[in-house]
DNA sequence: GCCGCGGGTGAGCGGGCGCTTAGCCTGTCC
DNA sequence: GGACAGGCTAAGCGCCCGCTCACCCGCGGC
């Protein structure tokens, strides 16, 4: 199993969104904020590529925020789950922090729509959704402060801001989504490979 | 003079765009895309911003696409510019590629409002326009890469693949313009120092 | 003094938006 | 086989969008 399938480059994703055609929705709505962004999709649209009539939509999402809210959260939580499935295993502080930077980078390509959606589209939410969504995008950065607060504890890091540092480590896996192209010369994995090396030298691993 | 007075962060910017209600035009623009996105503002919340009726905004631009197309390429162009002086100065690679990437961060950083609608708006743009501006993009993406691949030359960086390293400084300088907040704890010249010391660490200078 | 002209306004047009409503199929239970 | 519930559609409501148009004001030239 390559580390973009382990990433969540599933075969049938949404798979909890239920009745099916909630998720035809849903995925519709993925590709088309991705593409356009939010604001420049209209409904009509999202029910277009579902295959559906634009009344549809509001059978299963009350509004078109609902449906950005649900890819939100879900979103977020997968991401977050491949970071800590991969951050919390076995190894060393530079073993873990490598594992995590592929895994969250290889999501971050593999899934590049919703992950355009889940990171450049959050402000288009109102305030309860949007307080939501950055109180799990907190336990991510948390997550990877605590990889690297262990390698200086340990002294296989040396870094002398850890807040900043761990900021530019998560701004330099989040831009995957921004730039990658399926079309283009490097798949998810080796991405990751190559994102995981240039962080463990930005942290001066030993 | 700090970097980030150096790097664009003047008093009176814009100053080439005349007469002054149409700059009054384009800095009101720049703030509510920023703030909301391209598709997200209304013409009408420009020319209230700028303290004129809706209709003033069509005496200076025949559309709202025009508006976003000038500060595209007028805020590309000044990237670039920041980045050639920095990085044709004197001195080693090493010396050039950290000066090259604190003054772009540092930009970034202290314009963070105008480099979010250059760095994310882009496809909002017309073809003929968004071509115009990915060419100016090109050369700030060549810019590095040549400063990069002098330090391979001379054996003062330590790099694998070139290309994709390339790529990940411009990630982590351009993602600047997304997470930099002005009531943030850091200002445009310390993120600028932070990162151009990371990145020295990325490209393995010895 | 009057003219022209660049810069401005108030009112409004056509259209597409998010969303609703009335009603229609299709399967299930008795 | 009639009642009914869930899933869906055609039609359309009210609103606000980007943009236009008819008109107005202040000012330099003769």
């Amino acid at each position: 199993m390559s580390a973009a399938e382990e990433s969540g480059g599933e075969a049938q994703p949404w798979a909890e969104v239920t009745p099916d055609a909630a998720r035809r929705l849903l995925v519709a709505a993925v590709e088309a904020f991705a593409e356009r962004g939010y604001h420049a999709t209209t409904t009509r649209d999202i029910a277009g590529r579902a295959g559906m009539s634009p009344a549809a939509l509001y059978i299963h999402y009350k509004t078109k925020e609902e449906l950005l809210h649900r890819i939100s959260r879900i979103g977020h939580e997968k991401a977050l789950d491949v970071l800590r499935t991969a951050g919390r295993g076995e190894g060393t502080a530079a073993e873990r922090l490598a594992d995590a930077v592929r895994s969250f980078v290889c999501w971050h390509a593999a899934q590049h729509t919703v992950a355009r959606v889940v990171q450049y589209e959050l402000d288009a939410l109102g305030p309860e959704a949007w307080a939501e969504v950055v109180a799990l995008r907190r336990q991510v950065d948390a997550e990877v402060r605590g990889i690297i607060e262990d390698g200086v504890a340990s002294g296989a890091f040396d870094v002398a801001d850890v807040r900043g540092t761990t900021l530019a480590v998560m701004s330099l896996c989040i831009d995957v989504a921004r730039w990658f192209n399926v079309d283009g010369p490097r798949t998810p994995d080796e991405v990751g490979a190559l994102y995981a090396g240039l962080v463990l030298r930005m942290v001066g691993a030993k």
